[in-house]
DNA sequence: AATGTCAAATTGCCCC
DNA sequence: GGGGCAATTTGACATT
């Protein structure tokens, strides 16, 4: 009943591939994986115990592996109009496509639908057979999507009218969408994190240089600076310079000399 | 029974 | 005009 889903994806990014595949009763979570140090893995959590076990497997440049959990999102944003009234939609009187009526004849012959459903005038929805998925899914890993030619033919097969077929693959291309989304964005995510923690790093890093810096300098006032031809001491407090204490006192040779 | 999730199906828009 | 897509609705099924 479950429809199984497989997809194999290469995301955009460089030196990143993975490998996706889910049960398509189960949530999605992304999270890192367990017993691996530069992976990252995509699961659907599954909400039945028959579900098969899924898996993504994505290798990162970096080497952040932090746990993360992501909601399987359905708000991506309103490009269009807002949604219409909800008593608009679904209403029996549809103007049917030209495949609906061309393959009407199919539809009678497919055992899934009785003839007390089809006059009871309600939408009855069909669940594919996991023979129809599977096909389905072969041929989207062939083509994610179908000629006209190609569409009368599977459904044909599969004993499906072709808008169906349509729909599915429609579908499903929203679907791998969506994950290769998801997936884009929890390495987005992780990238932030990196960022954000050699940025801290180097924050750290700069505070301490500049902290030794001052500390040596520091230092370089309490040593009296000495000619080093003469071996005369310049300046400095045990011989009575006049200089504040403040100002660091460096040996210049071209001032003392020419003096 | 209520609730949640998923996928099939619909709608409306855009682009070629 | 037809196909694709995003957004949405809806029904089936699972879980609590």
């Amino acid at each position: 009943m479950a429809m199984d889903d497989h997809d194999r994806d290469d995301t955009p990014h460089t030196g990143l591939s993975l490998t996706l595949s889910y049960d398509g009763r189960s949530d999605l979570s992304i999270g890192s994986r367990p017993h691996s140090s530069s992976g990252l893995e995509l699961q659907r959590s599954s909400s039945t115990a028959k579900a098969l076990e899924p898996s993504l497997t994505l290798a990162l440049p970096g080497d952040v592996c932090a746990s993360v959990e992501v909601e399987m999102g359905r708000d991506i944003g309103s490009r269009h109009s807002p949604p219409p009234p909800p008593t608009q939609s679904h209403q029996p009187c549809k103007i049917k496509r030209e495949d609906d009526v061309r393959s009407e004849e199919v539809e009678k012959v497919s055992s899934r639908i009785s003839d007390e459903e089809e006059d009871s005038g309600a939408r009855k929805k069909l669940r594919l057979t996991k023979e129809q998925s599977s096909l389905l899914e072969d041929k989207f890993k062939e083509h994610s999507s179908l000629n006209p030619k190609q569409k009368q033919a599977l459904a044909k097969q599969l004993n499906l009218r072709p808008r169906q077929v349509e729909v599915w693959f429609q579908n499903r291309r929203a679907r791998t969408k969506l994950k290769k989304t998801e997936v884009e964005l929890e390495f987005l995510r992780r990238c932030c994190e990196t960022l954000t923690e050699e940025k801290r790093r180097l924050q750290k890093e700069l505070q301490d240089l500049e902290k030794s810096h001052k500390l040596s300098a520091t230092r370089h006032m309490q040593i009296p600076a000495m000619c080093p031809s003469c071996k005369k001491v310049i300046g400095g407090a045990e011989t009575g310079s006049p200089l504040p204490a403040s100002r660091p006192r460096f040996f210049n040779p071209f001032a003392h000399h020419a003096a």
